[in-house]
DNA sequence: CAGTGGTCTAGACCACCGA
DNA sequence: CGGTGGTCTAGACCACTGC
């Protein structure tokens, strides 16, 4: 019977250090769902697991490091809310994460919801060509203006829970969190300028004259490809803006663009 | 007469923490030129300032955190090569390193080298509206072909260094270590989809249908802004990519893109 | 007030590296 | 081999938090 709960003893013969022998039992403990809410401090562990304060601290401070918990003087630590690790989502995510700070009401047009076949994409999430995907087109609107257009992707499995849900305000990462308990953890993204396709363009209610960004993702849960996401981003109200040294990678953020070209400002002559 | 090397005596009664006081008095010694290529080892900064190796361990970390010397097991510490230190340095430079690192001949044509007023530069850099800048533009190319066309802003003071110097082939940043031992340690980029002016159409070679990457960039080194640069970049070759979690922000990469319209490989119906 | 993490000390043993 | 950083211990005092 697995052990899947509780305080193991370290192994002080162990070629790994007991910090990380420590590490390693308090990720199993948070990921069996131990400290719901509360989380042990540090004389509190280096009493339990018999280790100076020091061992605790090196341990903690990689926990920390991972954004896993939030430990601050006088207050009693905590696990890091969804909000607190959610930050390295990604672009596409800061987007709308943006446009809510922004005060903006948020919204989305579902286009098609349903079963296809893609062998592209397919390829992309290491199935086979012919598999079926489950497949969401959505314009995604601010304060019922169009911002972008995203069509997501993911391995057919999700689709018997994903065809009935209503995604015109339902977050993707939320009902596969919900649903399957699954975080994504890993992504690669890739962005690039491009003039928006016609149909992409009465989408969005682009002039002729306008780029946009496309931003291409893959997106992983444990190591598994979740979803693939191809996103088109109106590119005159929007920018990457990219802190160095980054404090939080980079964001999306709304552009202060005042309807002037984009070259008024900066004459170079 | 200020004392400018040598080390200090560290303060206990101050509200700063002594490895605070110590990672500021080493960050001055090294920036006065002390610790050429050797750097004292945690137990020898313990008895030189008379703190515990802990205390001296706590002001280290920071200092390798801020990739500032390199410490490794049984080897003499040492300053971290210029080369360690400049991963930060943003998309831009990215872009030209990973354009080297793909082994292609790089080369810029200046387009000018001159001095100039622009008061929405000005500002951006915290000057004068009237006040002059070094302003540098040029076309890079990779292989011959037109990648990019970078336009630079700098404060007027560094002007009488710059306008002699052949920036061909030569490093805007490796001039400002050189000439004035000032190095970039912070900036914020903007970056977004744009459809180039018809002036830079024909700069970049670019189709009339094509969109480019603007990246506005402003740069400091010690809190002060250096530089305001704007580029535009081929949006056909290039693009952005951003892993989550990063391992290192993101980076430029050449795109390997076939001639084909970016829809081709992923049809949506 | 009790409990938290932040800071600090003065020791110790070890694995690793270069000479 | 001597010196390095990695790890570990067993104490200590303090500022801050929440009750």
């Amino acid at each position: 019977m697995e052990r899947t709960s509780g305080s193991a003893t370290l192994d002080r013969d162990s070629a790994l250090p007991l910090w990380a022998q420590l590490h390693a039992d308090l990720t199993r403990r948070l990921d069996a769902g131990e400290f719901e809410g509360a989380f042990p401090g540090e004389l509190q562990l280096a009493k339990e697991y018999e280790v100076s304060r020091n061992t605790v601290r090196e341990a903690m401070r990689r926990l920390r490091g991972d954004g896993v918990i939030v430990a601050e003087r006088g207050r009693r630590p905590r696990l890091a809310a969804a909000h607190e690790i959610e930050q390295p989502l990604g672009a596409v995510y800061s987007l709308f994460a943006s446009v809510e700070a922004a005060g903006m009401q948020q919204r989305s047009v579902v286009r098609s919801q349903e079963m296809r076949t893609n062998s592209k994409v397919a390829s992309q999430l290491g199935l086979d060509p012919g598999e079926k995907l489950f497949f969401l087109e959505r314009v995604r609107l601010a304060d019922e203006e169009p911002l972008a257009v995203d069509r997501v992707w993911m391995p057919g499995t999700f689709g018997a829970e994903f065809l009935t849900v209503d995604f015109t305000h339902t977050a993707l990462y939320g009902q596969l969190l919900e649903c399957f308990s699954l975080r994504i953890d890993d992504s690669r993204e890739r962005i690039r300028a491009i003039v928006p396709t016609k149909q992409d363009r009465r989408l969005l209610d682009l002039g002729p004259d306008q780029a946009a960004l496309a931003i291409e993702r893959l997106a992983s849960a444990r190591e598994e490809p979740v979803e693939w996401r191809r996103t088109i981003i109106r590119g005159d109200r929007f920018s990457l803006i990219a802190d160095f040294p980054p404090k939080s990678g980079y964001q999306f953020d709304l552009a202060k663009v005042a309807g002037a070209s984009h070259e008024s400002d900066v004459k170079s002559s």
